[in-house]
DNA sequence: TCATTGTGGAAAACCGGTTTACCTTCCCCC
DNA sequence: GGGGGAAGGTAAACCGGTTTTCCACAATGA
């Protein structure tokens, strides 16, 4: 491998020399001498080892990605337009990425703080991490960003949309088209943002002045076969008499939209459907579904900057980003033109 | 950060003895020494630095993916699953993975060669690399697997599926089903893999007696609305009679099912689909699809395995693996009963 | 003419590890 | 009593960069 000796040697003249042109560095460098190292560079094929710059520079010009579970989580479009934000934007600053996953944290209990050996420079959580994960981040002094990570943390920097208000818009929206009866499928009813959706949901209808019946509200996983399954089970009791849907994520939406038209039921005309999230599949599905965007590629580049921002600045307190989300209308609500009416 | 010499100096020791440990070396050291700095480096959180020891060891301890973009790659569960696999198996011999895409690549020029800087050991191009990116690789003289390169490529290791034999094998499949008019999907009639399968779903025809009609071929691109569109065309033309659907993907096979459906066919009553890959989602459809699993996050295990083989010996010839797929029989494709026959 | 300042460049220290070479002890055996 | 190992440990070189310090020389100013 070319090293900077090298250089220094074919040139006759110092390493010094030759880093301080390389980095741009502003220490009046001749002219000739500049052109003479630039040359003999592209010539060599030279290029500066990461590690050893990383290491005199104390900074490894990466940064690391954790996701709770690969395998599972990188399959979806929802994490992998977020992953591919922060790649792009962190190349954009000659910074890589490096990927952990929490299930190589959970076999290997060495591998644990792998992400503290100054391998990389910051984190960004994709997906709520444990207590004792976080618990390592601290420790490891490594600036972080968490993504949805909501309100308790407050050591770590954080990015989230307002949930309250997302549920509030989504159920507003519906309600604005002539809905009244209108069905609630939470992601997990023990997580926040999925706790906040339904939140704002339940203020919406009070506002407009609909009386939420709990029957309306179904519980489970965020999963595609969860609201199939929801679905199914609404369009089999005739006495619900839904005639929309608000699924807490497009995951459940699109599941919806499945065990709808399975049922015989037209989507929107019988039944309309609206998710939160901004899924690439959402635009994709039969019909194409409305939702409430989280532009999450943006959201991946908005990571990325934060967390640039404080590997520059480590001592900056940790800041809360609440992102905003804007609705896109697509197939999957109809407007009852029959129940319109104003609302406060 | 804790250091090796702060770790010597607390244990009254010098760094080659805390090296030593740390390393597990056979070079005797006394059993109360061990103890003793094992202690230390427990109490004191001590990690060695990545980079110091990439550095002094001419081996960084990361691996590096590269796919073709990131933004359409990764949300597809079928990238997800290899990489899934890549970071399992990585993870579990210490090594970490970093993240590469084409789209930087494109936009600047000046990170072409950033994974040449020594920040990876070793490459695995997930999706088909152009010819300047296996370029500079080879440049880089990094050693590197290409998944489903084909036999196009001699200087690098590949593991790839037998297509021909694939596409044969799906075809007769649905031929020993009693179906004998059977359409094909090209995934990009321009690219190795799929005119393969075209081969072998012409040969497998071929062996069956059965004539080939070029109106049961229809070529575009790898996308479900590709799959989705032919489907509604081929159900347009009741002419063409088809009773199954062989798609060189199981994206392809996704979108033609929802096609179909959309149509008001029945699957398989009424048409058969076959895919071939083993996509999360063909487990999820409705219904379940057919198809010849590639088991993809095996692949990526063997694919980490390969490339770790290639790196501890990097002057190995490049060797060629021909993966196995296997059926895995879901609900998509139908018996004929009164079309069935023997065959040779 | 002599101190002062600026310019261009080189030597050397440093980052935090690994590894090689070498040095004591201590024990064993002839 | 001395040679030969083995055991246990250390100093120093090295990996390939960056950065601090220093130096030689020319130009400038009083």
């Amino acid at each position: 491998m070319t090293t900077i000796s090298d250089i220094a040697k074919a040139c006759g003249t110092s390493k010094t020399t030759v880093s301080l042109v390389m980095n741009g560095n502003d220490r009046k460098i001749s002219r000739e001498m500049r052109e003479r190292v630039l040359e003999t560079v592209k010539r060599m094929d030279y290029q500066p080892s990461a590690l050893a710059r990383g290491l005199s520079m104390q900074r490894a010009g990466a940064i690391g990605i954790w996701t709770p579970e690969v395998p599972h989580i990188l399959g979806l479009q929802y994490y992998a337009s977020i992953i591919a934000g922060i790649v792009d934007e962190a190349a954009q600053f000659g910074l890589t990425v490096t990927l952990f996953s929490a299930t190589v944290w959970k076999r290997n209990d060495s591998s644990r703080l792998i992400f503290s050996d100054g391998r990389c420079d910051g984190l960004i959580m994709v997906g709520i991490p444990d207590f004792d994960v976080l618990d390592a981040v601290a420790k490891s002094k490594l600036p972080c960003v968490v993504l949805h990570g909501g309100r308790a943390l407050n050591n770590v920097h954080t990015i989230d949309i307002d949930n309250i208000k997302a549920g509030y818009d989504a159920t507003r929206y519906l309600v604005e088209r002539g809905h009244r009866r209108i069905g609630f499928l939470h992601a997990d009813e023990t997580r926040a943002f999925s706790i906040d959706r339904f939140e704002g949901y339940r203020n919406a209808l009070s506002d407009c002045g609909i009386d939420f019946d709990p029957a309306w509200s179904f519980v489970g996983n965020n999963a595609s076969e969860m609201g199939y399954e929801h679905a199914t089970n609404i369009v089999s009791d005739p006495s619900l008499a839904l005639t929309a849907l608000f699924c807490a994520t497009d995951l459940l939406a699109l599941g919806a939209i499945q065990g709808l038209r399975d049922a015989g039921v037209r989507v929107p005309a019988d039944m309309s459907v609206i998710g939160i999230d901004g899924m690439l599949d959402g635009a994709r599905s039969f019909p194409k579904l409305t939702t409430l965007d989280q532009s999450l590629e943006m959201l991946g580049v908005e990571a990325a900057r934060t967390l640039m921002g404080a590997i520059e600045n480590p001592d900056s307190e940790a800041g809360h980003t609440v992102w905003q989300v804007h609705l896109v209308e697509r197939e999957s609500v109809c407007v009852r033109t029959n129940e319109l009416v104003g609302f406060p």
